[in-house]
DNA sequence: TCCGATGTACGATCTAGTTAGTTAACACAA
DNA sequence: TTGTGTTAACTAACTAGATCGTACATCGGA
């Protein structure tokens, strides 16, 4: 193994700067609102100081999307791994489905920046270059089961792919996004493991349902 | 009509000033969220001032629960008038679930503070003693609908009231509560009015297919 | 005179962002 | 090798403005 160049070593150093403190501002952000959210807070939780956050990232709203950008592009990288070819459609549907569900379930912090994020009417996505024109590989994979599934004569004819992603996400947003409200006021917690296998199949199912009807 | 005593008018006085309060307030809270809300703008706003609003609610958190408690009761009230003993369990199922879709499309500040709340983990909710034990109309309708539909073998026996309202919930809810990032990602405004009808449909039929199969 | 209702102005605190300066690594000429 | 200038990385303390809440005065009816 070639020695590491000095320069190379300052950038993973900043590299890993950088990560530290979106490591901290999206649990900061996820934890607090935009508004809410403390820079000072969260230079208190980094290895470095506010100063150098502001050297970063130049403020508190651009480091905001820079969280934004990194958390959306993750489930994106998920969602391109995504390998349905050689399920049946119904399968393919399900198997889809739950790697959303368990991708939520898997990252509540994710669910309450699109959450703020919508409170905010998506202001700082419209703002981010990264995001305004990212690719949606689980809506191609989408596309392409509900043909298969429409060419074997199994699925129904009048659906959108868009429409079964609104079907899906709704699903699997709500029951993260509203758990509190819906705890305080009918007093069940919809992530109780215990319902967990539950709410997998039941979404499976509705899809199913709908689809093959 | 006698006529009105001084005490009387005084008294209606204070409930217009609160009332036009809570309207400012709402529409404060809704579009900024809790922390992004500011007094003095209600105050602004209002046919009051800010002194005025410490002295009808005691404070920001004060209001925002008072805000909340409206909003609440006012769904609340549109539930109880729900009337379906008449029709077919089929037909019950899509007519609440259009009350639903009718009342959140209807209020959109409505759901806004529902996300809002959720950011804030339902803490003011659990703080109201209004909210805490609210009954919840919807909820028994729904269970008497299932029961009918069961009943009369239509509708499948494992099905879980609750479990339903969410399915109907998640669906109306994400529709209004994600509209922004779904359109700034997909493109597509989940509102637009050409598809409403539409969705309308989709969801009963989704329920419906779910519940027969 | 009493007391609830209301107006005005202020203060204590918080917070995003900046100013002014330091440190350290490096390039390069003498 | 050493001195010097340059630049990126970094620090600590500060500021300007915002924001919730209140102290204090006043008004008006009973």
């Amino acid at each position: 193994m070639a020695a590491p160049s000095a320069d190379a070593e300052r950038q993973r150093d900043k590299d890993r700067t950088r990560a530290d403190i979106l490591d901290v501002a999206t649990r900061e952000f996820a934890d607090k609102g935009y508004t809410g959210a403390r820079v000072d807070e969260i230079a208190e939780r980094t290895s470095t100081t506010k100063r150098m956050i502001y050297y970063y990232f130049g403020g508190k709203e651009q480091l905001y999307i820079a969280v934004l950008e990194r958390a959306y592009l993750a489930i994106r990288a998920l969602e391109a791994e995504l390998d349905v070819e050689h399920l049946e459609p119904e399968d393919a549907i399900r198997r889809l489905a739950e790697l959303t569900f368990d991708h939520h379930e898997a990252h509540p912090d994710f669910i309450r920046l699109v959450s703020i994020e919508n409170i905010h009417r998506a202001e700082h996505i419209a703002r981010s270059e990264v995001l305004a024109g990212l690719a949606n590989p689980a809506l191609d994979c989408l596309t392409q089961i509900l043909e298969r599934g429409r060419a074997a004569g199994r699925f129904r004819t009048d659906v959108d792919p868009l429409d079964v992603h609104i079907a899906i996400s709704s699903f699997c947003v709500f029951r993260l996004a509203n758990r509190h409200t819906f705890a305080a006021i009918f007093g069940r917690d919809m992530l109780d493991p215990a319902r967990r296998e539950h709410y997998r199949r039941m979404l499976g199912d509705m899809l199913i349902d709908y689809l093959t009807s």
